[in-house]
DNA sequence: GTCTATATCAGGATAGAC
DNA sequence: GTCTATCCTGATATAGAC
């Protein structure tokens, strides 16, 4: 494999940055000492800092995506691969790089920066919904449930657990979120007796 | 009631600054210019733009804790106490004044900053955590439900549902994800048929 | 307390040589 | 494609008069 280029570092370094400070805050020259490429050479490849930031926020989109789209429609029950997405093992203290970009005053503000944002979440909706459907469907949920709702929810739990984690500087209240919805899901099971066992708090990254 | 002297127009115009923008994309140039205060007079009360900012963060701290401690704390039946927790009206594609601040860099890496956010955090989730422990000792709840997970989780519903909701420019996953968290709280409820109804969704602020 | 003027530095980009 | 030099503006203050 031929050495990283330019351009490669360049989209690798921004996607760092927005991840660690998000758009707005983060600065070309910081892209330039971070990655180490001069001026002339950043701007020969994006002509401005947007530029850049867009293929860096792609690249971040498709960092994440597969592993949850994979994830979602695997085979398997449904019940599980919920319960799979909601432990995969995360940094609850570095946040989302995707979610966090709709905090970002310049990011929300423009369409072309959001549309990848918007994209990846509403694939990781679609997916989950369908799990969800599923598991009504086969009456491992019960009858009567929204899939639409609860898709939500569960990518609303994780998102908001990553404001808790930061906030309390403590990745507990994220876990103990995950922890929560699965709980709930157990409950709203078919058939699930009053004193249906909760499951143990998800562990470190 | 005296005309709102240079101080207070300075807080509550730099609250309502970093509701829209954040602390670091927030300049003490918008500042004076929609508040009107002059930059001498300005440096005058607050002799730096953290000075400032920490005082309009505790002030947007103040305006969104009473309502939802009251609200908790206040007589009723502790689920219809968490409906209305999940029902209260809300800008979903402004976001939340507190919560916004945990993905502001300046404000992530700064103690004091953040403080005030942590706070408020804390309240409202021992409240909720109180609220929703009651409901499980009255028989309201399943027992063997962990209140700290479904504390942790409610919040996380509402702050994940701002992410939702400014990702896809519209304010229905925000309510789609708390009618879902309400859909099973009540498929969680003691002696809950498979049937239960679910609720209607939220509608405008 | 408030005003106007000034200072410093970083952000974001351009120019033109190699 | 990459480098160095340069440019303009805005962010964040400070100074000192009124």
């Amino acid at each position: 494999m031929a050495v990283m280029d330019s351009r490669e570092r360049l989209i690798e370094t921004m996607s760092e940055l927005m991840w660690e400070r998000g758009y707005a805050a983060t600065s070309p020259r910081e892209v330039r000492e971070r990655s180490g490429i001069g001026q002339g050479s950043m701007y020969h490849h994006f002509p401005s800092k947007r530029d850049l930031a867009l293929a860096a926020l792609q690249r971040n989109c498709d960092d994440l995506l597969p592993a949850s789209e994979e994830l979602l429609t695997a085979d398997g029950e449904p019940l599980d691969k919920l319960t799979r997405y909601l432990s995969q093992p995360k940094d609850a203290l570095k946040g989302c790089k995707v979610g966090r970009m709709t905090q970002d005053p310049l990011v929300a503000a423009d369409p072309v920066l959001l549309a990848p944002v918007a994209n990846a979440f509403e694939r990781v909706h679609q997916a989950l919904a369908r799990v969800v459907r599923e598991a009504i469907d086969t009456g491992a949920l019960n009858a009567g449930l929204d899939p639409e709702r609860l898709a939500y929810l569960l990518t609303a739990t994780i998102q908001g657990g990553y404001v808790l984690a930061i906030a309390h500087q403590d990745r507990r209240p994220f876990d103990q979120a995950r922890a929560g919805a699965l709980d709930l899901l157990r409950a709203a099971t078919t058939g699930s007796g009053a004193a249906e066992q909760s499951v143990p708090a998800n562990k470190e990254e």
